[in-house]
This record gives C-alpha cells, structure tokens and sequence, in this order.
DNA sequence: CAGTGAGCGAGCTTCCGCTTGACTT
C-alpha cells in the first residue's frame, strides 16, 4: 500500500500529473506558500508577542531569525499532507523551480518531517508526459541558497512594510500603508500626474493637403502633409518639450508655423503645381509578437476585451483549471516542443503550408529577472483545440480565441511589404519652396498579421495599418486638390491604466505575475489611487504619501529599489553573500548610508501639516496665497478671506477632480462657491428658504440657506438626517420635519416643557436640565406626552440608556472570584470582571467565549496595566491639559477605528452613529 | 466642515508572493 507522494503547488497541475505518473505515485498539492510570517497580532504567538520585534516577527537583533506559522486555513491541507506522507516510502518536492518554489519546499520538508524515507527535489517546466518522468528520474538537491535569496526577500518585504506603514498611520492616516511594490505603483502615477501638472501645452500649425497624380493611376488621390519650408523642416509635436518650447536639438533646425503664417501659406499655394521630388521605397517586414506571458496578456485583454487586470486572471484561472490553458502566472514566452508543432500544424490547417515559416520561432524572455518556471500562456495540450471546438462561452470563449490566435501567429512567417515615402515640392506664390510628404504602406503578404494584430494604447495605428499611394516616379507632376492649415497642441503624457501600470512595473522588474492584478487592487483600496474611465488617477491622499516617502525613505521608493535587490538576492543565490549582511545593510545601514531601522526612529521632526499642504498652483510660479490641504475627511482648499485679513476660507474638493485639473481658476470659483456637495431640496413652505442636504463634520444634514442681506449674527436651522435616510433620497418634507425640532411634546405637571430632538449621542428627551435618551429616531416625532412622562418617571439611566443586558454571563473568574461578564461596548464586545476590562480578539466569539478564554484575556489584560502603569496616569494628565498634537493624534486614531466597526460589526452601529 | 444631553473597556491597521476556494454583495 505504500507509494511515492509526490506535493507540487497547484491542485490543478497535480491532477495533471498524476496521470503522466501513474500508480506507484500520490500527487498532492501545496496550494501555494504552507508556512509565511504571521499576518497580524491575532495569528502572532504568544511567546514572541511581547519580544519588541513581535509585531515584525522577523528577530532583528539575532539574525533576522524568522518565525513562521502555518495559517489557520492551511492547517487542516497540511494534516492532509502529513497522513499521506505516513504511507509514503519515498517524497518527491516538485514545486516551482523558482525561488518561491524552491522556498515552499524548504517549507514542506521542515513543516512535514518525514521520517527515514528518500526526500528528492523534482523541478519541471512543462507539464508533458516526458518532462515529468524525465524530472522524477533526474532528482536534484534542495538548493539552499535559492531558499535563502526567498527568505531575505520574504523578510526585507515584512520589515519595509510593517515599518514603514505605522509611520504613515503617524503622519498621514491610520491603516494606510507602504511596501516595495505598491508604494513604488503609487509614486509611478503620482509623479506621472505631476508630469500633467506641470506640462505646457505647445500649438503649432501645419498644412495637410489632399492630392492628385492623375487620371495615369488606378490610386489617384492622396493625402499628404507639409514637411519643409525652404529646406528646413516644419516642427511637429515630437519637437516640442513638456515646457511647450522648442527642444533645444530642434531649435535652429525647424520652423515652427503659427497660425498666421500657415494660413499665409495656403494661400500663397493656390495656384502651385508640385513635382515629385523624390519616392524613397523601403522594405516593410513584421515578425510576431512572442506567445503570451501574464503582463502581455493583460495588457491585450485589456486592449481588445475590455477586461480589467484581475477579471482577466480570473477568467484564466478558470481555463486553466478546466484544463483550456497551460498556467497563467508566468514570466516564461517559452513554448514546449508539442506546443510549437501544435501551432505549426493548425497555421498549415487554417493558412496553408507557406505561412509555415522553415524553423521553428524561439521567443527569448525579455523579462529581466524572469524565473522561467512555467511555459508561456497558451492552449493545453500536444494538439489546440480551435475555439470553436472548445464549446466555451462569453468572457472564457474570447479569452481562450484571444490566447490561442497569438499563439498560432507566434509561429507563423513575418508580414512582408514595401514602406514608401512620396516627396513633392512646389514654390509659393509668396516665394518659399515648400515640400510635402506621404507616407504609405503596402502589405503583400500578410503572415502572422492574418491570425493576430496587437492592439495599441491611446489610439497609435496598428501594424497591419495600410495606406496605398499611386505608383509615381521622381519628376512627376502632381496637383494638389486642396489643401488646407490646421492647428495642433501638444498633449500631457497620458494617465496610466491599469494594463499600461503593470507593463511599466513590470520592465522595471517589480512584482511578479502572481502579484501584479492585486498591486492595483492594493492602490485602489487604500484610496491612493482612482478609476476615471479605465484611467489611474491619484488622489492628493497619495501625493502626501509619496512626499512623506520620497522625503524621508529616498532610498526605499527609488524606481530601481527592486531590481537592485533582486541583483542582491542574485548574489545569494549564487552563495556569494548571504541573508543577515544584506538584510543588516537594509536595516541597520552600513557605512554613511542610514539603514531603515535608523530612518523611522528618526522621523520626530515631520510635520504633518506641511506634508498635507499643497500650494495652488501645484506646478506654477503664481502666489495665490491659495492650498489645497488633505485632511481627514479629504481634501480641501484653503484661501485667504476676502478682505485680506479675515479668516481662512475653506472648500470641499470634489472627490473626483483630478488633481491636473485643479487650475488656479477651479480654486478659485470653489473657495467662491463652497457648497461642496450640497444638493438643492427645494423651497421651505414657511420661510421661503432654500433647503439643502448636505455631507457635514457629523454626517449627512440638512439646513436652509440664508439670504445674503441676512445679519450676520443669524444662524440658520439644521438637522441631521436619520440613519433611516440617505443624502440622495432626502426630500423636502422630510427635511421641513427635521428642520422644526425640537419638538414640543407636552408640558409636566408643573407646567415644565418637554422637547424631542436629535443629539450627539442620539435621539433625546429634554426636559430642562434633565435629559433622557430615547431609543428610536423616529419616537422624535412619534412620542406623546404620556410616554414621555412614563420616561421621566423612571430614574436616570446611565451609561447607554436602556439596560442593556450583558451578552453573556460566564463563572467566576479563578483569578479574583469576581463573576465575570461579556458586555457590548463602545469598541465591541468585552469580557470584564467589574474592574479589569479585556476586548474580546479578532478570532474570539462571544458565542464560543470559555471560562478560561476570558479569564485568559483578563490576565493579559492585567499584565499589560502591570508593564504600562504610567499609561494611565498619562492619559489622565492629558485629559486636563491636553498638548495639541496628541489629542489630535487621538481622535484621529479614535474615528478611524469606530468608522470601521460600523461597517463590519453591527452591534457596534448604535454606538458609532452616536459618536 | 452644523450643532448638542451622557459616561466609558482599546486594539488593530500594515508587507510581497505562492496558491484556491469560501465567503458575501
């Protein structure tokens, strides 16, 4: 009953493999990394918690020494793996040969421990049958130092990430966050959109003229553009630079037209006659693209699909899995053998035997620190099924055409043709000899281009483009039919999306295929970044961010960070240096080079004001005294009054102006119109006023807007909505009923009125001095006299009104004896023995909360008192005289978190809305 | 960044790379 177990990474693949295997052998799969660093605090062991390197779990002063632990989901697949083993008399490792692969193995082996049978490390790179017997004869060593180059890399990525965020929580806002890849993403279109910023737009003028060679040729009309002026060429766009001047290698050299003197031109050519001055005819050739690799891929998904980055790897998982498509995580455009003879045999099929080019095409990676563990994307299999034959549907059917067309057209002949160029010149009425110039494409065998045509960004023409010209030789006349002066401006380089972001990282060797989709969900979620379209914009949350980064961690977020490290991890690799001298470079410095460690316990000195503040114009020498300050609740604007003197105005920037379009005219006419969002209800019946609904400090409002000739010392009415309402729904009814609180309910027995209305913690009664909360909204505008009476009658509750009971009653505590209770708080459920109070973890339920859990909480809970004693008091001493940074500091903190509780945890709702 | 009547328990956020389902909207 024994067997060989054989643990490669992907589910998939070993269903695959155990069919080339065979009986004898067991396949199971790791699915990915079995062991990483724990995440956060709740899956940190107890043991290493409390050390100061606990958060980080990486022993930065023994070692870098790493603490892994299997993560909770893993743990029932690696008891799965563990019994397999016990019937196995052999272990094949056949993960990825890459560094993650070689990294997982290392794991396996130390997590798995097998006992006294022939451990062998197996590495393949396509799934054939040949390719994987072939592997399981030919077993190699675990190579060390490979692990070791993936643990200096797991390890630099934890301590730049887990130390560097905290100082943007810090600095800039709680839970945001900072790692080598994504805030190397961000700082791409954050600078790209200060490119924008800055650039100046160039306007040049030029003739384009339509032309005639003659009744002589079957092609007789052609387009064509001014190309001279007496000799010197006529400026294009490419000649001018983002400062909208001539670039200095152009000046001199060409004549840039005005309008003026274009239009001049036209007429001067009126009457002109042009003679072919020269055709210069080029051979025209086009060799395919290479097969698909994950960032090419998204990118032609993206194009031609209209797929974003993460559908389109979703839609090839799922090919992949039903075994459509070879992996879709790779860096490789390799194809196996069986692959290029299956490519040639369906180009003989479908295109016939001359588009069969005589050798097969070898495509060399092109990716740098390409790990090659995979073959390129292309259909599974030693023979492709045509699409058709596929039977899929939808997004899987185009994806799978999408990957089978280029892989077919990547082993197909070149595009052949002639490129020609058409020169004619005429004199001007006004004197100058003026030339102009065509330019055309003739395809004569297509090749490839019949299978497959790449699609362009931003509209640039397409290879299999044509444009035919009449067959004309030098001293030809031409007429021209018209012609005509238009204008032109230089455009701002364009905004990345995501399939143009991607390609970019990836040439600047950072992330790798599994990663890059979910870099760009990483920017999207933390607000750095935005979708306008299929366009990455910034937000000004992002330009403080980088600012902080490229200020104080110049280092770390250079563009080339990454590829000097992965020249580092090389080095190890190759066991010519090893983890602790690198990772102590990184971390402790070396030299006059400051080490991250350094950088961070530095950092005492930035003022988050002046990171959050950018001047208006942000690229611009104008004073406007105008700035534009990211704050909590997201950017404003911040402008001096109007007499000079007065107090700052302030306005909302819409959440959706992209930062190049925040022109100094915008500023202005919002800090002149600063009603944000507010939205127009309607006139009051009463007053006359009108009534908008608006986003304020304490949530969503409505109020009445006041006439201009009001007295200042009129205020007007507010109220904020109920939870029941929203901003977009909001009516002028309800906002009439909302503006009239407080509402009379009744008067006492001693004639003493009683009001309902909404406050900070609530809805409320008021009755003097002598409040009570209620329990709904609406009882604002429901309750009688009577109830409230009955209300008054009972005495004051305190705490949070209504005696909420507690969640749950556990026994007595084996520390003090004191019974111990769950309760619901302000920051969720916590367990209390009436003087220690502990929050329940992350993992813990109340449902399943034991005794001994609980009494475990309140121990640490007491420990921690125990080692912080001055916390406390500090915390006191703030409370009367509060320094102004640390009370800040606090309620941000504070908001932040309520503001997530309420959207995961209900029961935290009532508290949160009342804050 | 509107405007008002309490009294009270902090703890966690975060990285990059390997992999899939299991979850909810």
């Amino acid at each position: 009953m024994s067997h060989k177990l054989v643990i490669v990474e992907s589910p998939a693949k070993a269903r695959t493999i155990a069919g080339y295997l065979g009986s004898g052998y067991v396949v199971e799969s790791s699915i990915g990394h079995i062991r990483d660093l724990p995440n956060n605090a709740a899956d940190t062991p107890a043991k290493i918690k409390d050390k100061p390197w606990g958060r980080l779990a990486v022993d930065v002063d023994n070692g870098f020494q790493p603490y892994y632990v299997v993560p909770r989901d893993k743990k029932s697949h690696i008891s799965k793996l563990k019994s397999l083993l016990k019937d196995a008399d052999e272990l094949f490792l056949a993960t990825d040969g890459d560094r993650e692969g070689e990294a997982i193995a290392w794991h396996l082996l130390d997590e798995l421990k097998p006992k006294n049978i022939p451990v062998k490390r197996m590495v393949f790179h396509e799934i054939t049958k040949q390719a994987i017997v072939d592997a399981a004869e030919h077993p190699r060593e675990l190579a060390m130092d490979l692990v070791e180059a993936q643990e200096t890399r797991r390890i630099l990525d934890r301590l730049y990430g887990y130390e560097v965020s905290p100082v943007l929580w810090r600095k800039v806002m709680s839970g945001l966050s900072a790692g080598r890849v994504q805030s190397v993403a961000t700082r791409l279109v954050v600078d790209r959109e200060s490119e924008r910023m800055r650039f100046r737009v160039a306007s040049y003028w030029d003739l384009e003229g339509t032309f005639d060679a003659g009744s002589a040729h079957e092609q007789r009309m052609f387009p064509a553009k001014i190309h001279s002026v007496d000799g010197a060429r006529v400026a294009r766009g490419s000649d001018f630079g983002p400062d909208g001047q001539l670039k200095s290698a152009s000046a001199g050299k060409v004549v840039h037209l005005e309008r003026a003197r274009a239009e001049g031109l036209v007429a001067a050519l009126a009457d002109t006659t042009y003679d072919v001055r020269s055709v210069e005819s080029k051979p025209y050739k086009r060799s395919p693209y290479a097969p698909f690799r994950t960032t090419t891929l998204q990118q032609e998904a993206s194009r031609k699909l209209g797929m974003s980055a993460s559908t389109t790897m979703s839609v090839a998982q799922r090919l992949y899995e039903n075994g459509f498509i070879t992996y879709m995580r790779t860096d490789s455009t390799t194809l196996s053998d069986g692959a290029v003879a299956a490519a040639r045999d369906q180009v003989r099929e479908l295109y016939g035997a001359e588009y069969v080019p005589d050798r097969p095409r070898v495509y060399a990676s092109k990716v740098k620190n390409a790990q090659e563990a995979h073959e390129a994307i292309r259909p599974a299999g030693d023979s492709f099924r045509t699409p058709a034959q596929t039977r899929l549907t939808g997004e899987q059917f185009r994806l799978y055409e999408l990957i089978w067309m280029r892989t077919v057209a990547s082993q197909m002949k070149d595009a052949t043709g002639q490129s020609v160029t058409i020169r004619l010149g005429g004199a001007a009425s006004s004197g100058e000899d003026v030339v102009f110039s065509a330019s055309g494409r003739v395809i004569t065998f297509h090749g490839f281009l019949k299978a497959y045509v790449e699609g362009t960004d931003h509209g640039a023409a397409t290879d299999d483009a044509e444009t035919r010209l009449p067959a004309v030789t030098e001293g030809d006349a031409v007429s021209a039919a018209s012609v005509s002066a238009s204008g032109h401006e230089t455009k701002p380089p364009a905004r990345y999306t995501e399939a143009t972001l991607i390609k970019e990282l990836e040439e600047r060797e950072i992330g790798r295929p599994s990663t890059y989709a979910s870099i760009i969900g990483t920017i999207l979620n933390r607000g750095y970044v935005y979708k306008k379209g299929t366009a990455l914009v910034p937000a000004w949350l992002a330009f403080s961010v980088v600012r902080l980064l490229t200020e104080h961690f110049p280092r770390q977020i250079d563009y080339e960070f990454t590829a000097q490290m992965e020249d580092v991890l090389d080095e190890i690799a190759a066991g010519r240096s090893d983890r602790n001298t690198e990772l102590a470079e990184f971390y402790f410095g070396s030299g006059d080079v400051d080490g991250l460690k350094t950088l961070v316990n530095e950092l005492g000195d930035i003022d988050a004001k002046e990171l959050a503040t950018f001047p208006v114009p942000y690229a611009g020498d104008e004073e406007t005294g105008i700035n534009l300050r990211v704050g909590r609740y997201g950017p404003y604007l911040e402008g001096p009054g109007d007499d000079g003197a007065g107090a700052a105005k302030r306005a909302n920037v819409p959440d959706d102006l992209p930062p190049d379009e925040l022109t100094v005219a915008k500023a202005k006419e919002l800090l002149a119109n600063p009603a944000g969002e507010e939205r127009e209800l309607g006139r009051h019946p009463e007053t006359g006023l009108v009534v908008v609904a608006k986003n304020g400090r304490f949530g969503p409002y409505v109020t009445e807007l006041l006439p201009e000739d009001a007295p200042k010392s009129a205020k007007p009415r507010t109220g904020s909505l109920f939870g029941s309402m929203s901003l977009d729904t909001v009516g002028i009814d309800e906002a009439v009923k909302l503006l009239s609180l407080p509402r009379v309910v009744g008067t006492d027995a001693e004639g003493v009125e009683i009001t309902a209305q909404n406050g900070r913690y609530g809805p409320y009664l008021k009755k003097g001095t002598d409040s009570r909360s209620l329990t709904s909204e609406d009882q604002i505008f429901d309750i009688t006299v009577d109830e409230a009476l009955a209300i008054y009658a009972q005495p004051k509750q305190r705490g949070r009104g209504a005696a909420k009971p507690p969640l749950k009653e556990l026994g007595a505590d084996p520390v003090t004896g004191e019974p111990m209770v769950v309760k619901d708080g302000r920051f969720g459920p916590y367990v209390t023995d009436g003087t220690t109070n502990a929050s329940l973890r992350k993992d813990d339920t109340v449902e399943d909360l034991t005794v001994e859990r609980a009494a475990e909480l309140l121990v640490e809970r007491r420990e921690k008192d125990a080692a912080n004693p001055k916390k406390k008091a500090a915390k006191k001493g703030a409370k009367k005289a509060p320094a102004k940074k640390t009370a800040a500091k606090k309620t941000t903190a504070k908001k932040a978190a309520a503001k997530k509780t309420t959207a995961k945890k209900s029961t935290a709702k009532k508290t949160t809305t009342a804050t």
